[in-house]
DNA sequence: TTGAAAGCGTTACCAA
DNA sequence: TTGGTAACGCTTTCAA
């Protein structure tokens, strides 16, 4: 029915900014877009003796709107079962129908149209990621991969934002459901909220409680071992641990592997902000922001420790400011070590002592799982035991650790 | 053709991880994907008399994979149609009818297919974003915006990595006219690209050379002049300007607004490295990154001027690592300013005086031109004069900056 | 090796 | 107001 028409033509030509009159049909009128750019080719065959009996192919084929394989097939004088073998490179076809199909499809600037693949084969090739927002390096750079890694499969990354409410959680679940994506590379917000049944999802970073999906994590329990290792190490015997929100896997990674660097240490357990004597451990609990950090950091003004571990950039980044503010030289008086790193770690004075959790990494393996989980699809059901990867990151030893007093 | 089947059970039930045997069907055989979760649900049917006549409607639907709007139609006792119509809110359709299709769509867990309605209404509603990469705070703050505004119209955010390569560019395009997106936000990685004919395409940040789309981008040329003001201000007469590359057209915004501060304050043209004299406004031009301003900032060493305006974050972010490096102290020596407003600017000692582009506004702006132009499809052509909205950013005046000498 | 045809789930037309 | 039906463009049988 839509609008196709043969032409005497011979030279390829291309007519852009309107449409063309002899386009019109009932299905044009059908849904009246007129295209922006009208792709107007007028294509020579390929000078073929074609094995087939039948009518000679068509020297030229006239193609209003986007060619869809019906007009590839027609150009090549052959099925649209035919070139659509030929063109996805499955199933059997003559080598030289083949060829002929690839240059009537190359001439008439032929794309597969996306939505009636998916429609057909019941997969959409996208793959969703949820994140709460893109401002944090920590889902852009491990994005970054996770994107060139799907790419090369052939899949796309369709993003939507989880913000920091579980209501804006839920609704970018729901876009996600509603697009039919093949899977969903998961940053939970709310760490309790249960999981839609629906496509595979794997966790990036932090990981919900009590689900069974994969997780892909840095190891921060040993990372931030070694880093508080550090501070010890540099004679640190009154140290404050500054972490985001218990709920947050991260957090607890992080909080568990200050713990076992204190405790080696005969620190003892790490204990709230109040307690006092000489050798101590303490830990406090902040918001994941800079004002987080910079209001921990303050409150600790009063009984000062010797080092200080924030436990997130932007945490750091907050005590920073904080010490600044309260003239507190830094490492002189005040050692400080990170988490993660950002450009400007390195550029600061101090350079900033830190745990660089592996993003890149971390992309790059949540996309191999998600991708193997798509292709297994039901085959390997969600296990019992979620396999969570933790992966190892990267100790920066900079300047900004000096030994106490 | 695909298994439903009548229940009689009346309780809604869910069983999951197995694929239900009385599912099989030549359908089902198709492609034999077993479902990871088989939704099977039995549903009540809503307690309503029909008005219509007709067998009454089934009191529940048996339905393998995932519910289409014929099951939801079943359920209702209705007509595709009708709960298309029903569904979508497009048509005539009775309330207490539409509300029997709402109840059994809502008990179904129906979701419209994405790949179908995109197949059908020749549109995708997915919008693609094509930027170099995800580790500029630029594009992801931009992101975030842009995708929240597409997400309230009912678009999703499909993202593909230009990366540095124009063949990796012209990659992402391939894959976004693939997906046939309706639109296309793009920050041009090589102005020089011609853009490919399609969808609907809005620039972002920066603007191809010789075409015609319209593009919203920073007003940097009234930012970094009124930038230069302030360095001027303080009396320096002696100033560099760290840019990008020529090519770009931030980079000659950013320079024109240099170039009008300079003659202005009757330094004359900005000119290369090696002009000498007391008064005197220079231009460097390096590639964008922390490397390209450490160069830049080291050439000047030999030479030095009283302040430096660093044209982008990176720039400037290279230029006080050289600084470091160098043991020029900020601002004692050297007044540095810069472009750009990464949280840390604030923080660090002394805090920099920069010009923030409104990163917000122009994701949001984005996203209003691409959906306007989405909707208005082929009625507004590509005007002959495009439209570039210029956004006036935010001068952040701090401590980077104090008098010569 | 090829072509014809069914069908993926939806929307929109049209006749009732 | 409603239901039936014909596409949308593709993949995959199945028979030739």
């Amino acid at each position: 029915m839509r609008s196709r028409r043969i032409r005497g033509s011979a030279a390829a030509m291309v007519v852009a900014g309107v449409a063309f009159d002899g386009c019109a049909s009932a299905w044009a009128r059908w849904r009246p877009r007129v295209r922006r750019t009208a792709a107007i080719v007028a294509a020579r065959a390929p000078v073929h003796t074609y094995g087939r009996s039948g009518p000679e192919p068509p020297t030229a084929v006239h193609c209003c709107s986007v060619p869809t394989l019906a007009d590839v097939a027609r150009l090549a004088g052959v099925g649209v079962g035919t070139a659509s073998r030929a063109i996805s490179g499955k199933g059997y076809v003559d080598p030289v129908t083949r060829d002929r199909v690839l240059v009537a499809a190359r001439e008439l600037g032929y794309r597969r149209n996306a939505a009636a693949r998916a429609l057909r084969e019941r997969r959409s090739r996208a793959v969703g990621l949820l994140v709460p927002d893109l401002s944090n390096e920590f889902y852009t750079s491990a994005a970054e991969v996770l994107q060139a890694e799907l790419d090369a499969a052939g899949f796309q990354l369709v993003v939507a934002l989880t913000g920091a409410d579980p209501a804006d959680e839920r609704h970018a679940w729901e876009t996600m459901l509603d697009r039919q994506v093949d899977g969903v590379v998961h940053v939970p917000v709310d760490p309790a909220a249960p999981l839609p049944d629906g496509p595979p999802i794997v966790q990036l970073n932090r990981r919900s409680r009590r689900v069974s999906v994969p997780a892909i994590v840095s190891d921060d329990i040993t990372g931030v071992r070694e880093l508080t290792e550090q501070v010890l190490a540099a004679g640190h015997r009154d140290i404050v641990a500054i972490a985001g929100p218990p709920r947050l896997s991260t957090t607890r990674d992080r909080v568990e592997g200050y713990r076992r660097a204190v405790r080696k240490a005969g620190l003892g357990e790490p204990a709230d902000v109040g307690r006092t004597g000489p050798d101590r451990a303490r830990l406090i609990s902040a918001d994941l922001t800079t004002g987080g950090g910079r209001d921990a950091m303050h409150r600790l003004a009063a009984d000062p420790p010797t080092a200080v571990v924030a436990l997130s950039s932007r945490l750091l980044l907050g005590a920073l400011k904080a010490c600044a503010e309260l003239g507190i030289p830094i490492p002189d008086e005040l050692s400080v070590v990170g988490l993660g790193d950002p450009e400007w770690f390195a550029i600061w004075r101090p350079s900033i002592t830190t745990f660089a959790p592996p993003l890149a990494e971390m992309g790059r393996e949540a996309g191999k799982a998600i991708l193997a989980a798509i292709s297994a699809d039901g085959a390997a059901e969600r296990p019992a035991r979620p396999h969570v990867l933790r992966l190892p990151g990267r100790l920066q030893l900079r300047e900004s650790i000096q030994p106490p007093g």
